[in-house]
DNA sequence: ATGGTATTGCGTCACTATGACGCAATGATA
DNA sequence: TATCATTGCGTCATAGTGACGCAATACCAT
């Protein structure tokens, strides 16, 4: 290891312990705010995960709320340092607060290391955390680590790996919660790119209901609600015949968004 | 006033300002529970409030979390003590966290006079609030008012006074979310007595979703779902012709409860 | 260039759910 | 016993849904 990276390191470790040690005078003890972070690429549901380093574990991405700040506010902070993105569509669905959902024995090995008790450390003691979903368009996306995290990726909605804590949960209650939605809100703006074909939409809204649906109807259902405007515009370089490019009717998505519609397909 | 009174009163306080000056070290702090408690009484859709003594407001029932205690546990815990009811149906719907939403001019007067300055109490700090919609058969609650209330009745969801902070934006989330509820759960086995008539229940719909329903319309689809069994008996002494009276099917509706049942009637 | 092949776009058909409304039956009250 | 508001059951037209048929398309292998 290079002196430079030693150095960025013991830089890390400083704010690390400093937070652990002077944190509760910035955040709201007791609170942290978890973010599900949805994305679609290759036909296929996403999440984007964080590698906590001390826990060893993959996590979600996740922070607290300062003093003076709306818990909205702490969560779109929280995601748009992950991500990079400003706007995104997001809301809260479910508070975790099983007082045995924090455990004490996270990162102790090297917060012992370094001098950090848990007693002297609020972050040692009892969380209840706010689930927030959020919708993003996945190639506007540059994954950001925390100071916490080595890495930041994203997973593969069927191919989680172990998480910390109760994430796993956090993260099926956030996907249980988007099926829901799906049956009454159109979901499709804020997941994929402007552009889009019919079959893109349709493997979007099987992923997320994870199960088949009739390609004829799904169509019929999608253009007949009005929220989509075709363009004239066919996908190039496809083995076979090419589907049209549609994109979303702003005004009518929006309308749509009040109103609401029903999926049981 | 009598001595009794009197000692009571003294007794209350001191009860109050021990909470005020050492409740942090049995609750969570920043946190607390608030309950909207529905309940259906005389074809109207009503809702149980307190009136908090020092701030001369109407209030939703809440209290705080145990530094040991299941949020859910807590929201229970405070209802029942409300209600006197042991098992009720109750969630969690939304979490209110403006920063604004906790004034520091309540209460003031009465703790000033007994000596608690505001910054000796946690109970002065920020606190972010999770709301619990709770639906109870109306003719089984005695309402209990809380040590800092001096009276627990029951308002017609129409004619709500004055509110606490901002109960009243809550109270009116919670009703948007019982209306949405309506839309795909059965929602009468907790609002209404075990027999009930067809129009009792219509009637209960029509007040959640706020509008009118067709009367033929709606007995066909709710029979049509099969949660209800008519009994062999009529409603005696009412002026025209006796509707049959009605029971639900336990076994249907807890099925109904999962799968989800459209209204838009 | 040409037929094969997987996929798309559009249509049909039967069934169910829904909203609007008609009408005879009921049962306390006048 | 007649009255009358209300109840229980039914009809009808329409829209939405699930299942499926079929020709058009566009790339690819030959």
């Amino acid at each position: 290891m290079c002196p430079g990276t030693l150095l960025l390191y013991m830089s890390l470790d400083k704010e690390i312990i400093e937070h652990y040690l002077k944190g509760h005078e910035k955040y709201l003890r007791h609170i942290s705010v978890d973010c599900i972070i949805f994305g679609f690429h290759n036909n296929e549901l996403k999440v984007l995960l964080l590698y906590a380093r001390y826990a060893q574990l993959w996590a979600l991405p996740g922070g607290f709320i300062k003093k003076e700040e709306h818990m909205d506010e702490a969560a779109k902070r929280i995601l748009e340092e992950r991500t990079g993105l400003d706007e995104i569509y997001m809301q809260q669905f479910y508070v975790f607060s099983a007082p045995e959902r924090s455990t004490k024995k996270i990162n102790s090995q090297f917060l012992k290391n370094v001098g950090v008790k848990a007693k002297e450390s609020w972050m040692f003691e009892r969380f209840i955390t706010v689930g927030y979903s959020a919708l993003v368009d996945f190639s506007k996306v540059e994954p950001v680590a925390d100071v916490f995290s080595s890495a930041c990726e994203w997973f593969n909605i069927h191919d989680i790996p172990d998480m910390l804590l109760d994430h796993r949960d956090i993260l099926n209650k956030a996907l249980e919660n988007l099926q829901l939605q799906l049956n009454y809100h159109p979901v499709g703006y804020n997941l994929l790119p402007e552009k889009f074909t019919m079959p893109e939409l349709q493997k979007l809204y099987e992923t997320i209901l994870a199960k088949k649906l009739d390609r004829r109807n799904f169509q019929r259902k999608i253009v007949g609600n009005g929220i989509l405007k075709r363009l004239n515009e066919t996908k190039k370089g496809v083995a076979h015949k090419a589907p049209y490019y549609y994109k979303f009717d702003l005004r009518k998505y929006q309308k749509a968004l009040k109103g609401g519609m029903g999926f049981e397909l």
